[in-house]
RNA sequence: GCUCCCUUCGUCUAUCGGUUAGGACGCGAGAUUUUCAUUCUUGAAAGAGGGGUUCGAUUCCCCUAGGGAGCGCCA
């Protein structure tokens, strides 16, 4: 059996069905797939299920064709549509037809609901076993509608030998004749994927396992065809952390949405392919890496459960790593879909793991209450100037999960005198840490350079001529610069704020 | 119900029949520190259960239990 193209380079695809966005797991499933043709000087191409024309969604298309972009998965020449390819899909059916590998199948859908119910209340399992298999075909009553089903051996099993379940056996008289093509002419799934695989020269089949059986089925009808079948990798599926399918109420299951939740590609793309797979104790992978180490063959059979922690974690170090100038982009980016009204209304399950996005959100609107949008956050940053964004990057990149993460932290520099103080600042901010910042504010009006380094020099000094501790000092002036009790050293911040932003939020709050 | 698949710390995983069962996240303790975080040290934490095979089973086989997927003129 040949599963490579004459090049020995294997062809592999990406195969969504437009009816959605682009999910997690398959998020997965075509980082599998295009890591494995990257490795191997392959190419990965992208094919749209859309042959079911009433469930067909361009916009659907569109957001998983971004999906897989912002992912930095690319593929090579343009999506085909499996929906162009439907008069080939009939040939096909017609030519099966001909070399008695197909039947048309007459069975009327009242007829197989009846099959269904009889089959219930015996409690068999059903087969269909439609009559019209081995009923000479003059029979037929004229002009009525019909399917045409695959005349599937009843007799034998048939093997699926697949790179990642292993040798997978099904026992023909459990499989029925499926239709291939629908009384409407139109192509079914089945009959659709294996002609585009066998025409495009698919040599890996690399999807989710739910797909197991159909391989068994699609198996029947390369046979039928005479046509070699391609080789089958079905990967496990991705579960929420409670072990059950992956919904709305485990976080997220668009891909976009770990996009606004600010995790970077890299880090996201690391995360993935650890969930079932593995290339010894390595942990954090570079892309070149992953895809000299990545095969077919390491990949497990049990399914796994999505953790953010660890994403969380991974996330957090591709951030420490990023330069200044990449987050501040990737940022600027993100901004636009952020949409902070709709976050704060958003109604989330209290057993899921807590959003990023929708924590950023809610500080929004707490130090700048009418802030709606990215856009208008953006704004905000944009008046301020993005150098001095920037400027506040570096030190709060070591305390970031997410970007929106740092995104709040960076809330500080844009935040309106006077400073709407949280509620541990502003119980920090008693008549003694009043004091403080009055008894400081001289000291730093006359600091000539408004440098870290020499604001810290300030603040020590004065610290030590009272005999206080630096954190007895720090704390109100954290709290009165960023309002919070919580940030990054406050002498970077004060740098970033510059001198008189600086020196007017203290006054705000000095005795 | 039927078919198929899965089962190592809470989670992701390593282990080509012989290991004190390793790593990572998370969690606990400690150190560093202007807060938080980082970093460092350190601790607890696993072979679902029962039978075989074998000198020796986490590893191979069987059964049980639990979990998952599939059973459309959807993909």
């Amino acid at each position: 059996m040949s599963t490579t193209t004459e090049s020995g380079k294997p062809v592999v695809r990406f195969a969504p069905s437009p009816t959605g966005y682009l999910h997690i797991g398959g998020a997965r499933t075509a980082l599998f797939n295009w890591l494995y043709a990257k490795g191997r000087g392959g190419r990965f191409v992208l094919r749209i299920e859309d042959t079911d024309r009433e469930r067909n969604n361009p916009a659907a298309v569109a957001a998983i064709l971004d999906g897989l972009q912002w992912l930095q998965l690319d593929w090579e020449g343009e999506p085909v549509s499996q929906f162009a390819a439907a008069p080939r899909h009939r040939e096909v059916a017609e030519a099966l037809l001909a070399s008695g590998n197909a039947y048309r199948c007459y069975l009327t859908a009242g007829e197989l609901d009846e099959m269904r119910k009889t089959a219930e209340a015996e409690k068999r399992p059903l087969t269909i076993r439609s009559p019209w298999r081995d009923r000479d075909p003059s029979e037929a009553p004229p002009g009525a509608p019909f399917t045409i089903r695959l005349k599937a051996p009843r007799e034998g099993e048939t093997v699926v030998d697949d790179r990642v379940q292993g040798r997978v056996t099904f026992a023909n008289k459990d499989l029925d004749d499926l239709i291939i093509l629908r009384s409407d002419g139109n192509p079914t799934y089945n009959l659709a994927v294996v002609v585009d695989d066998h025409d495009m020269g698919i040599t890996h089949v690399v999807r989710g396992v739910d797909h197991l059986t159909n391989a068994a089925r699609q198996t029947q009808i390369y046979n039928g065809m005479g046509w070699v079948v391609p080789a089958w990798a079905h990967v496990p599926l991705i579960h929420g952390a409670d072990g059950a399918k992956l919904s709305k109420r485990h976080g997220a299951q668009g891909i976009e949405e770990y996009r606004t939740m600010g995790y970077l590609p890299a880090a996201l793309r690391n995360y993935l392919v650890r969930l079932g797979w593995s290339h010894g104790d390595d942990e954090i992978m570079s892309t070149d890496q992953l895809i000299a180490w990545f095969d077919i063959e390491d990949i497990n059979k049990s399914a796994s459960r999505f953790d953010f922690k660890k994403l969380d974690d991974l996330n957090a170090h591709y951030i420490r790593e990023a330069d200044t100038q990449e987050l501040v982009e990737r940022i600027r980016q993100m901004l636009p879909y952020l949409d902070f009204a709709a976050l704060t209304t958003m109604t989330v399950d209290p057993k899921a793991p807590p959003r990023s996005d929708v924590a950023l959100a809610h500080e929004v609107s707490t130090v700048l209450p009418k802030l709606k949008s990215g856009v208008e956050l953006s704004q905000k940053f944009e008046a301020k100037g993005w150098d001095r964004f920037a400027a506040a990057i570096p030190s709060l990149k070591e305390r970031a999960r997410t970007l929106a993460e740092l995104l709040s932290g960076v809330l500080y520099l844009v935040a309106e005198r006077p400073l709407a103080l949280d509620e541990k600042a502003a119980k920090l901010i008693d008549a003694e840490a009043r004091a403080v910042i009055g008894g400081l504010l001289p000291q730093l009006e006359t600091t000539a350079a408004w440098t870290a380094a020499d604001l810290e020099t300030a603040v020590r000094t004065y610290a030590e001529r009272t005999g206080s501790k630096l954190g007895k000092v720090a704390q109100p002036l954290r709290a009165a610069l960023t309002g919070r009790t919580v940030s990054p050293p406050v002498f970077d911040v004060m740098a970033v704020l510059g001198r008189d932003e600086s020196l007017a939020r203290l006054r705000d709050h000095a005795a």
